[in-house]
DNA sequence: GATAAATGAGACAATAGTGTCTCATATTTG
DNA sequence: CAAATATGAGACACTATTGTCTCATTTATC
């Protein structure tokens, strides 16, 4: 492992630094080891000892994040379905997710296991993408990378709709399905 | 002013400096002031000398890219045309401006003028989708920061699939036109 | 060509963040 | 209850960056 430590770590205080992380790091992606411990409610000097670098946190959650990300989709993922369908579950299961996901936009880690997650996302996403033409729900002359980054973008809008209070997550599930397919008209 | 200096800047040093820094912030937003010294080609102290603070220079040229954003879409603004070709004329000027324009969106700026050409944008896409719900080129029952956001998302893949070239302007801005009102099917 | 001013290079102090360590305290485990 | 160990607090050295300053050199201006 990358932070091999002597020393166990309680659940709880891996908990608390977790999820301070990733929601300090969504807030601001330069924030600073001091303001993780203080937002963990956990003594600096634990963070050290459990992530031995800055880097190893970042990484660390941004493992977590992908792997939850993936495992949400896999959940979902129930073969045989129709495309619309398919792509519907994947929207209600990521969107909600949408607020511990962003920063991975952002701060990038070269960790090697993130950008496999990422890929096996894409690879997920390509392969829905080529399901819905097949099945003429997306029309065959739109290049493919064009669907892919459209329903990136949707799961992040719909999160921020969500999070405005405008709309619940199955509205938001609802008019993302409706936006990319049938559009705003 | 912000940064007043007994100095008077070159204006091949300002743009120089200007330019990369856009360049590098929109590369890394966390970016030095050294590493922007050296991609201007400019010692690190000029950079000091006209930009009192690191703070100064990315509020800078953050007011310059809203501006630059502005006065692109002022310049397209032809009013009495159908919504849905001012829709397009606002993707057409907006899009090529997608690599200066991101960074915007990370590094956000707390200046004031940043603000209001931010605002001054927004009242302006607000208005285009009061009109394209009007001309019926956008459905009633879609809330209007959805279709706000909608757009907005849609100038950064647009730039996207030009960057990684898969899209020349043109098609960029049909497909994006073309995704809001008609979807993907 | 001469003068004035902007620039480049580098030294410098000050600051902020990282990562390590120690020791007293709190918590778990037996 | 007692022993083991995880934690909190703070001191510490180290590094990177910022912002200021000076002086020699280049560039513009008259």
């Amino acid at each position: 492992m990358s932070t091999p430590r002597k020393h166990t770590i309680r659940p709880a205080t891996l908990e608390a630094i977790v999820e301070a992380a990733i929601r300090v790091l969504n807030a601001n992606a330069g924030a600073t080891m001091s303001e993780i411990a203080v937002q963990a409610g956990v003594g600096r000097a634990t963070l050290h000892r459990h992530f031995r670098t800055r880097d190893d946190l970042v990484s660390a959650i941004g493992i977590r994040c992908v792997e939850e990300m993936n495992a949400a989709v896999r959940a979902q993922a129930t073969a045989g379905q129709p495309a619309v369908d398919r792509l519907r579950s994947m929207f209600r299961a990521v969107i909600p997710l949408g607020d511990r996901y962003s920063f991975l936009g952002t701060d990038y880690t070269d960790d090697p296991k993130v950008r496999e997650g990422y890929a096996t996302q894409l690879h997920w996403a390509e392969a829905l993408v080529e399901d819905l033409k097949d099945q003429g729900d997306v029309a065959r002359d739109v290049p493919s990378p064009w669907v892919v980054a459209q329903i990136d973008q949707l799961v992040w809008t719909a999160w921020n709709a969500i999070a405005e209070g405008y709309l619940s997550v199955d509205e938001a599930t609802d008019l993302a399905v409706r936006t990319l397919t049938e559009g705003l008209r």
